[in-house]
Formats: structure tokens, C-alpha cells, sequence
RNA sequence: GGUCCCAUCGUCUAAUGGUUAGGACAUCACCCUUUCACGGUGGUAAUAUGGGUUCGAGUCCCGUUGGGAUCACCA
């Protein structure tokens, strides 16, 4: 069934390079041995899926730890779902988590490698040349099916029980002669190209899959698209020009292309080129109603990356999470060597697990406040800084209104201190949790102060405030205060602690120190809870306590 | 429904066919504590199920069940 050069022609237009031209601009790599070329070809629909990150952060991983080459390639032969700028977007997402390619588009004009363009809409003539040589030699055949006519054979397909698609007897237009051809572009009908497969009698086949070894699968026997209407290959054609052109040895893509691998396989065999290993990566999933499902792109806003930069999880947190899900020896790598990273690390790629792994936040935060605690007070500042200029330009207004307050309120619990708290996992909660050092923001009024003193009464409560202002030294060191606090207490009718209290009953205790230190926290921070009292009062000041004690 | 993939604590997972089935997160208890955190110690908690092979099975084989993916002129 091999066409002529002139009904060729007719399909695909004239003046397209021929194959060897092609071939001469991409000679093979020059590769040592175990060295390994990755990609990563996402389309760019203005959405990166926390999956294709994950998938990325494989894919990079393999690549360079073998000395290899890492590229990105932007996989846009989908005119409908494409999104202007989307591009871009891909190329920051993966900046901002320095998963660094060395082969791929810069920005829309610019890029690096020499095994280019590495954007699928600027190499549509290349795919058109093998299309072209695919019709002469009978590999491909145009198809004038009608989108009406398709759905018919489905259905037809589905009601007497036989397997959908196009193949066998129901690919009609597989064995049109050239006459037929030519009256059916003559009537102006719109076409495809398909592959033809060369496999009439389904034998089950072998695949070594990376991550899963050696797998068995029915060969493809259906007659898929490689060329749409609009002229532009489909996946599964791009990929095989791309992947053999670029040099690629290895193809981590996610789980949902397992099932059109014996295809991928077949293609590859039927141009007789050497096909790249390739490996499936289990899909993140995330638990609803007790049932597992993958992470969706429309349902879950955590799907997509953005979701994290929003949130202000720090980039290595992110990457942390993920490597700890590819290969989870990975946490104990970090914990014995803290001042490494995910590089320093020995991915194994057949350690990575073949189920879907649950997408687990409350691990997520776990990591990202051990990452936070690590950060000194100046550091942190940097990085709520950087947050705050994206995503919140009143708190950056405020930070440069005031950063050395900021720097000295963050540094609480945190410099010259043993064990630094780990209370904050992401950006957007801190300063939720340091509003009331701002009088713009501390809005206590002196009903809320014995409302959340119930334990009290408003004359105690009043009188430790009262007592407490003539006591305060802003001069006194953390002992000195503590120990003032503490003799305050014990002096009007106060227990050392709740011990006490049940052991001598006839004391009528009104409470314990901890409960007026409770009154002095709750007067200035407006809470019950706080970190450090002392270490709040002396960034805070001695003016702003005094006026805060004296609210009731 | 067809095809394919997967199956160890709640979660992520470890275990050359021989371990008391290990670790981490979460959880619980206790300790530390002037609150909340942090920190310390300890505990609860798993091989989906039925067969087989074997002296011995989480591990190998078959079935069942359950979960997932996929069946486009989307990638």
C-alpha cells in the first residue's frame, strides 16, 4: 500500500526536508557509558501538575546523576488546550525549584542545546517529513472518516461487545487505493494519517519497564492517529520522532502512559530505531471520602504548583516531600547529613514505588518545619520578604516599613536558643501568628481580656495588671523578670503549682504563677498561648508594655 | 466492560526464602515546662484473602477480593 510521490505530495504539500537532511542535523550522542538523557515534555495548558514536578525531579535526577543530560521540551501540538504565556510558566515553575535542564527553551525566543527546536510547534516540519516518508512506504495511510462516522463504529463497536478502535475489519479507509484517495480530496474531505500496524494476530509481547521490570502486554494492533486534520503530529508520533532525534535513553513519564506502551514499542520498531528504555511513574494520589483517587488537575488546588508557591512552602520542602515519596531512605540521608541535599543524595530509580502514593500534607508540614527551623531569624525574613513581594503587598509594605522589628519578632525562639520552635510551615501563616506585635493589629478590648481569663476573677485579674505595671523593669534579665513574677505571685495568695494547690486546700490559692503569667500574656498578646513571654516583652518594648498592661 | 498496573501499621516505606516484621510522620501516655511549642522516654498499630511450592513464604506460583490507570484528530 505504498503511495506515490504525487499523491504524497497532494496530502502533505511540497517543499518539506527529507528525512536523511533531517537525520544529518541530529548525529547520535556521544555518550560514556551509563550516562542517561531524560526529558520532560509537558504541554503547556497554563497549569503545572505537582505531578509532572515529581516526574521532573525523576527525570533530572537520573539525568545528571549518570552525567547526563537533562531536557525540557515543550510539547504544544494541541492548538485548542494551549494557553498563551504557558510556556513560560513551565520555565519558572522549574527555575523555582532549580531543576535545572540543560537542553530546552530559555523563553519564546531563546534556548539551549543543539538538538532543537525543543518546542513541538517549531519542528512540524520535521514530524511532516516523516509522515511523508511513512506514506511512501505504506507505514501510514490517510483516513477520511468523519468524527459522525467514528462515534457510529464505536458504538456499533460497543453494543455487539467487541473492543473499540480502529483496527481490522472496522478501518475502513486502511486499504484505499490511490484513486479513491484522490476523489476524496477532491470532494475537499478533511483526513488524518494513521499508522498503519502491522500486527494482524495479537501475540502477547515483553517490556522491560524501568521502574517495573519485565511486563506482558498484547501487541497494538490498532491503527492510532500520528497526524491530526490541523496538520500537526498526535503524541505518540512526536514523541517517537523527538525522543530518537534528541537522543533520548530514557523516557520517565507518568503511569497513564503504560497502557499505550506496547504502541510506543512498536512504532519504534517498525522505523527500526533502537527505542529508549522507559519507566511509569505511579500518579500522586489523594484520599476523598475514604476512596483513593489521583490528584486532579479541576478538582484539587493542590494539584497544581502555584498551590505551594501561594501557600509559601519553601521550594526545598517541596522537593524534600517528593524525593522522600520517590525513594524514601531519602529522610534519613537528610537527617544524618543536614547540611546536604537532595543531590548529595543516591536516587535509585527501582526503589521508587509502583502504587500510587497518598499525597500527605500533614508529612508535608512535618518537613517543612523541620526545613523552617533550620533557617536563622535573617534568612526567614528573606524568604517572607520574597513571599511577601508576590503575594501579599501589605505585609511587604510593613516588612519595609519596619524590618528590624521584624527580624528581632522572628527571632524569637529561634537565635540564641537551644531548641528553636517549629511552629511556622509556610510562609502565609506567620505573620497571622505575630500580628499582635503590631498596634495597628492588636485590638483587645477589656471585656476579650477577662473573657479569656474565666478562670479569675475581674478584680484579680485588674489587680495584677495594676501591681504588674510598678513591678516591670525592661532592664531585667530573663532570671531576674522570671524570678519577679514568680514572688509577685506567691505573695498574694497564688500557688507555685496546681500540686500545691490540691495538697494544701486550706490555702484557698486564687490560682498558680501560671496563671497571672497567663494574665500578662493575655494583656500583651491578646492570647493564651504565646511563645516566649519574656523574649515577646523585650521586643516589643517597654512602651507598648506598659500601655498594654494598663488596657483595664 | 476490555486491557494493564498495584497491594506490609492511619500515611510514606524497610526487610539475599530464615528478623521479635524495622524506621519516619501521625496518634496515645508519661517526663520536661510559667502558656503554647520544642525536646526526652515509652506505647498502640501492618504483611487484603483462599490455595499451592518449600523444612521454612511478607517475599515464589495460581485464584479471589479490593484499589488504580487507560480505552480521543488530549497530552
Amino acid at each position: 500500500m505504498a503511495l506515490s510521490d504525487e499523491i504524497v505530495d497532494r496530502l502533505m504539500g511540497e517543499g518539506i526536508p527529507s528525512v536523511e537532511e533531517i537525520e544529518k542535523k541530529y548525529p547520535p550522542r556521544m555518550l560514556s557509558e551509563g550516562q542517561c538523557v531524560t526529558r520532560i515534555a509537558p504541554s503547556p495548558t497554563g497549569f503545572m501538575h505537582l505531578g509532572s514536578v515529581y516526574a521532573a525531579l525523576i527525570s533530572e535526577r537520573v539525568a545528571h546523576q549518570s552525567g547526563g543530560v537533562f531536557m525540557l521540551r515543550i510539547e504544544d501540538t494541541d492548538t485548542k488546550r494551549e494557553v498563551e504565556g504557558a510556556a513560560e510558566f513551565i520555565i519558572k515553575a522549574l527555575g523555582d525549584f532549580d531543576l535545572k535542564f540543560d537542553e530546552g527553551p530559555l523563553n519564546d525566543k531563546q534556548e539551549v542545546g543543539s538538538y532543537g527546536p525543543y518546542v513541538q510547534s517549531q519542528r512540524k516540519e520535521i514530524y511532516q517529513a516523516y509522515i511523508k516518508e511513512w506514506l511512501k512506504k505504506g507505514l501510514a495511510y490517510p483516513c477520511f472518516c468523519s468524527e459522525e462516522e467514528i462515534d457510529a463504529m464505536r458504538e456499533r463497536q460497543s453494543k455487539t461487545g467487541g473492543r473499540p478502535g480502529y483496527y481490522g475489519m472496522w478501518a475502513k479507509c486502511r486499504n484505499l487505493n490511490e484513486e479513491q484517495i484522490k476523489a476524496n480530496l477532491d470532494a475537499g474531505k478533511p483526513f488524518v494519517i494513521r499508522f498503519r500496524s502491522p500486527v494482524k494476530y495479537m501475540y502477547k509481547i515483553a517490556i522491560e519497564d524501568v521502574c517495573r521490570g519485565k511486563r506482558f502486554f498484547p501487541e497494538n494492533d490498532l491503527d492510532i492517529v500520528i497526524m491530526k486534520s490541523d496538520k500537526l503530529p498526535t503524541y505518540h508520533f512526536a514523541h517517537l520522532v523527538d525522543d530518537h532525534l534528541m537522543g533520548t535513553t530514557h523516557v520517565l513519564r507518568g503511569d497513564e502512559w503504560l497502557s499505550s506502551l506496547p504502541l510506543h514499542i512498536q512504532l519504534f520498531q517498525v522505523m527500526g530505531w533502537n527505542p529508549p528504555k522507559y519507566g511509569h511513574i505511579a500518579p500522586i494520589q489523594k484520599l476523598e471520602d475514604e476512596a483513593r483517587r489521583k490528584l486532579s488537575k479541576r478538582k484539587d488546588p493542590e494539584a497544581n504548583i502555584a498551590f505551594y508557591g501561594e501557600k509559601g512552602y519553601p521550594k526545598e520542602v517541596v522537593i524534600n516531600y517528593l524525593m522522600n515519596l520517590a525513594n524514601s531512605d531519602f529522610e534519613d540521608f537528610i537527617r544524618a547529613n543536614p547540611d546536604k541535599n537532595y543531590r548529595d543524595f543516591e536516587f535509585k530509580i527501582e526503589r521508587l514505588n509502583n502504587s500510587g502514593p497518598l499525597l500527605d500534607f500533614v508529612k508535608l508540614e512535618n518537613i517543612s518545619k523541620e526545613f523552617i527551623a533550620t533557617l536563622s531569624a535573617d534568612e526567614l525574613y528573606d524568604r517572607l520578604y520574597d513571599w511577601a513581594v508576590k503575594y501579599d503587598r501589605n505585609l511587604q509594605k510593613l516588612m519595609d516599613e519596619k524590618s528590624n522589628y521584624f527580624k528581632q519578632i522572628l527571632n524569637i525562639e529561634r537565635g540564641n536558643c537551644d531548641r528553636v520552635r517549629k511552629d511556622y510551615y509556610m510562609m502565609s501563616a506567620i505573620y497571622p501568628e505575630i500580628k499582635y506585635f503590631f498596634d495597628d493589629e492588636f485590638k483587645l478590648t477589656a471585656e476579650d481580656v477577662f473573657e479569656l481569663l474565666p478562670n479569675l476573677s475581674r478584680d484579680d485579674v485588674k489587680f495584677i495588671a495594676d501591681e504588674y505595671v510598678n513591678l516591670y523593669n525592661p532592664a531585667d534579665s530573663k532570671e531576674e523578670w522570671f524570678a519577679k513574677v514568680k514572688e509577685f505571685a506567691l505573695a498574694n495568695g497564688y500557688a507555685k503549682n496546681a500540686k500545691e494547690i490540691t495538697k494544701n486546700p486550706e490555702m484557698a490559692y486564687k490560682g498558680t504563677v501560671s496563671d497571672v503569667a497567663t494574665v500578662l500574656r493575655v494583656l500583651i498578646t491578646g492570647r493564651r498561648e504565646s511563645p516566649d513571654l519574656y523574649s515577646i516583652m523585650q521586643v516589643i518594648g517597654n512602651e507598648r508594655v506598659i500601655s498594654r498592661l494598663k488596657l483595664i
